[in-house]
DNA sequence: AAACATAATTATGAATTCATAATTATGTCA
DNA sequence: TGACATAATTATGAATTCATAATTATGTTT
């Protein structure tokens, strides 16, 4: 684990949990790991107290697993919890498509455009960090476009959830070829605002990345 | 096996955030109320250490709202909230259908079938409280026929958190029948396993169920 | 050495304590 | 009386303490 210097927000527990989420999402916490409350204490520079409640909230949001008289762990990335949260994402992407056209304006539209064409120019340079970076982007402001933050919330905990298992497998040229293709066609609908079109364009695409990332997986083991 | 009646959690924050959401969605606690941490440490026989974990997770669950040196207040049902998280446990039931036509047996679908007929009488007899546990049971059984732990767990929280407005508005007899009509072309489908179109009626079922309860909610203000 | 028992140490869950913010009660003066 | 200041009380966030479960270290016997 990386250090974190000492910290001041509204309350300790609230900042641990972003503090800790990230750490396990950045890998600095790996799967499986015991988390060291011991160091994390001394780390952020707080009592056990706080530290634990944030341990608590992290074991419901699924980050931590909780072992009674144990401690905690970091949880896995299963190959099941993948196979199941896939197309929970889909789903919640199409809907989000769906009300992205309903209620982003011109404006918003022609940002997301302007993110495109960074992530296409990206692609070309094949710069994979700048292309996950602005392909994060436009999938964050789609969600948010769709103003549903009981949407967002979820999305936003499913997704930082199989984000831990990204450097399990490596973008190959094909999917990532395809998955520009896919974006294309997302930008040519949400031009002209058919929601319809564009959520199942989403649905479908992160659908072809989940088969795209099983395979990855299978052709390791 | 053994009926495991007597399941004493392993820790006491676990067992407390359990029966706090219990209190919650079975109104004991109301919207807007302050949580009286003193009085259910008290009730519950603990310290506040646990009794805290457990809210600083039900808050994370959105049951409860923390107020900085202020404490915990009850969630309140607001009508934002019911309109965004509609659309979402539609989208997730429509995904369960779909599955469920995948992965339940033929003695699942028949439990199934017997749970539908006893609706069916508790609505003949107008047996409101029957009619909505049966009916509850009918739908928890298709998501869990999905065997996805994922949507599983996201469709409960989201339900559970919009149950605490149930007696907000009650069923009309019109959008009592209608949802006996439409519980019986899902059961249709079911039997012949069109995973399609069980979903696509489970997501109509709830969109029109999200419409009436609207309605209802406008008619009353 | 190896296997096992047992003692020392550490880690964990939960209660208690402590400092301070928030709230309520009391007193003062117009 | 009523507005306002201030003191007493309570509630809250967080640190500390405490009892015990889990783990590691040590010793004994073969």
């Amino acid at each position: 684990m990386t250090l974190a210097e000492t910290i001041k927000r509204p309350t300790l527990h609230q900042e641990l949990v972003d503090r800790i989420r990230n750490l396990v999402i950045e890998d600095g916490l790996k799967p499986g790991e015991k988390v060291p409350e011991k160091e994390l204490c001394e780390a952020f520079g707080v009592s056990r107290t706080p530290l634990r409640e944030a341990l608590k909230v992290l074991a419901s949001e699924g980050f931590v697993v909780l072992q009674t008289n144990r401690g905690a762990r970091v949880a896995e990335v299963t190959r099941q919890e993948l196979e199941d949260t896939f197309p929970v994402i889909a789903r919640l992407e199409q809907l989000a498509g769906e009300l992205a056209c309903v209620h982003l304006s011109d404006t918003d539209i022609a940002g997301i455009e302007a993110r495109h064409k960074a992530m296409v120019s990206a692609y070309k340079a094949q710069d994979r960090p700048s292309y996950f970076k602005e392909n994060q982007a436009i999938h964050k402001a789609l969600i948010g476009g769709a103003k549903n933050k009981i949407l967002e919330d979820h999305h936003k905990l499913l997704a930082a959830r199989i984000q831990r298992a990204r450097f399990m497998v490596n973008l190959s040229d094909e999917r990532w070829a395809a998955a520009i293709a896919e974006h294309e066609t997302m930008m040519e609908h949400l031009q002209s605002r058919d929601g319809d079109m564009l959520g199942q364009v989403m649905k479908v695409h992160i659908e072809n990345k989940f088969r795209a990332f099983m395979k990855g997986l299978d052709a390791q083991s």
